[in-house]
DNA sequence: GGCGAGAGTTAGTTGCGTCTAACTTAGTTT
DNA sequence: AAACTAAGTTAGACGCAACTAACTCTCGCC
């Protein structure tokens, strides 16, 4: 499958737009980025993550030095920043509809990298909008509670 | 990066998603599915297809015979009707916003592997709910609009 | 100031999904 | 029925992003 291109930007892979974001979260909140940490953070191996951050050196997003520290690009920082944006945003569409916090997490990580511009500023405002009118956002979550139950006591009988 | 299992299924790449969903719509339009449509249709060349449809029929997905045709088995009949039927929900719920085709149609490709049962029905309802209340999609949509015009003139300065 | 532990790196391998080039099969034409 | 053509297949290669194993570096501790 060719990666879709979609826009017309440098084309960052969804594995180095990952890496971006978690490399901007640790600058965030430590100060650095540690490549044990950031193996940790997207459990692989550090040996994965030295690679990957030599060819983020290579297409100019991070600089590398070895055994001293990596640290954003502008472009990579761009980069980082808009795909933690898109996390949060969508992180927060899919908590008013009350599913566990694994779910969203997961679907999260999944649809981040998949996301124009044009869908994300669409969705923020359907956010908003779902904000200003919590009684919808009620209706969803009572029809889901009312729909995921049922499913579930019959779970023994004829299971297809 | 491990691709994320998030619920308990045997185990389906995106890749082979793609495909099941269009050899299903293919069965369902024409009758049968042709390397060289699924080919076409999915912008891969003819190799790649006879490639992954054998590897389809070992994980049981469809049933394949040399030179004669593809058939899905239920399990893979099941994954494609399952994927369209999120891709139709995702383009259903983008087409509110008044975004171009394009644009729709790219990032539901990507964003339809990435989709949990319990996301798929809450948006589903979203979706439901916003036809019902055509006022807050009007509304979006204009928003929407305010917001686009004014930046594509500017594309020359200072762009951030 | 040496050394050991933990961090970082390199080298080499793997699996997936793609490709091209060359081959085989099937079906149509005459 | 022979031959041409389009469809399908095989073989071999490649790029990406992961892995393990083995190596090197750095730094805090004694």
């Amino acid at each position: 499958m060719p990666v879709r291109s979609e826009s017309s930007r440098p084309l960052e892979s969804a594995a180095m737009e990952d890496y971006l974001e978690q490399i901007h979260a640790l600058i965030e909140s430590k100060g650095y980025a540690r490549v044990v940490d950031i193996a940790a953070n997207l459990g692989i191996s550090q040996a994965s993550v030295t690679n990957m951050i030599q060819k983020l050196d290579t297409n100019g997003l991070v600089i590398y030095e070895k055994y001293r520290g990596t640290v954003l690009t502008p472009a990579g920082e761009r980069i980082g920043r808009d795909i933690r944006k898109r996390h949060d945003m969508l992180t927060k569409l899919l908590q008013n509809f009350g599913l566990d916090e694994a779910t969203i997490y997961a679907d999260v990580e999944g649809m981040e990298h998949h996301i124009s511009q044009s869908t994300q500023r669409a969705l923020e405002m359907l956010t908003e909008e779902l904000e200003n009118n919590p009684q919808m956002a009620r209706r969803i979550r009572q029809r889901l509670a009312r729909l995921r139950l049922p499913v579930e006591a019959p779970l023994n009988g004829v299971t297809e």
